[in-house]
DNA sequence: TCATTTTCTTATCTTTTGTTAACGTTTTGA
DNA sequence: TCAAAACGTTAACAAAAGATAAGAAAATGA
């Protein structure tokens, strides 16, 4: 795919948030970079500055920790969504989780310093905040209703749950991989799948 | 407590994300509202939409979801915090959630109406923006520690850390709501606190 | 293509958590 | 002040989850 397309590509997605007209999308496009990640690579590791905020043009990417040598998955994203380590991106600090390409993976990226920029340049500032905003209370709700998941829910009324509405990562995912998305080990799951369909059938 | 006094304290902790001058200020406060709770008083319930953010002047209040009967507890805020049920306000959607005042508390509100008159007035347009991406990323900030302690550890940990990281919590809130808040029951907790003397000792 | 790796299930055993109930203590509110 | 409610611990049992290992099927990659 060239670059022409990918870029309309993601003009479209941030269309949800906020509209750019020629002359600012000319500036804005100028602080974006192209990349590309091969699959297993990695777009942030531990203990490094996350400094990028990537959109994934084509591709998808895992977020895991490693704790005890175990490799513990916390989400995904998919095309058409953006990926980064959040709170290292935006406050600097080091960050704490790997994201990894699942497949080869297009990006287009804003770094840390040119969102800087971008938010001190009067042409585009006004805009930029309201992205920021926009896109930040986005990802705000959906970790609300995460939070109140663990609180609420049994890991069984979790699964249920994502047959109902997590199409694609249960499409696309190996199921080891939605275990601990779900807060719990492969093996429970597999033995959750086998209480439902015991009760289903 | 005057109302110039609970001003001056909101105006303080509003510094940290935006800095209003005087002619802003002014205006700014021509959209709060000012109102008290007492004791066990709503700031929202479930399938209502939640149309205020509230800044905590003195006071604290308590997250929760009924589910099967049964009140759990899943987040906290204190004097100098702001506290909504965010998607709902946000979304304009119907909350999920109870907020309940656990002592009598003073509010100083910005309401779902005045944040978008706020937002469409020139003159505090952007620093509105701002103030709401900067607020939006904090608390998008707090959810990613939290979802991910969620996944990586056992409930001993979080509480372990808790004792490390959450004084206010422990020293203000009964251990069963506690329980809750760590994602597992008051039963559970006692136990983890008896196993964590008796390692100690 | 074919050996290797990954994935999923199942079994066994241990640990933890949930549920319910009882009991004493503390707090609350009329 | 005093009865009622709330709170924390403990016990007993059931249910669920974790850990580990084994085995079969599927996917992968050289």
């Amino acid at each position: 795919m060239e670059t022409a397309a990918a870029l309309n590509i993601y003009r479209n997605f941030l269309a949800q948030f906020v509209v750019f007209n020629e002359a600012e999308w000319i500036v804005f496009t100028q602080h974006l970079t192209f990349s590309t990640l091969k699959k297993k690579q990695f777009f942030a590791v531990p203990d490094k500055v996350c400094d990028q905020v990537g959109f994934i043009v084509t591709g998808s990417m895992r977020y895991f920790h490693i704790k005890d040598g175990q490799d513990i998955t916390g989400y995904f994203s998919f095309e058409n969504e953006l990926v980064s380590s959040y709170k290292s991106y935006l406050t600097g600090n080091l960050g704490i989780t790997y994201i990894q390409a699942l497949e080869d993976t297009k990006l287009i990226n804003i770094s840390r310093k040119a969102m800087e920029q971008m938010l001190a340049n009067p042409m585009l500032a006004y805009k930029m905040e309201r992205f920021g905003r926009l896109v930040a209370e986005h990802y705000l709700c959906c970790y609300e209703d995460r939070v109140a998941s663990f609180i609420t829910q049994t890991p069984e009324e979790r699964y249920l749950l994502l047959l109902n509405t997590g199409r694609e990562i249960l499409q696309r995912m190996p199921q080891h991989y939605i275990a601990n998305f779900l807060g719990i080990t492969p093996v429970s799951l597999s033995r959750i799948r086998r209480r439902i369909l015991t009760v289903a059938s």
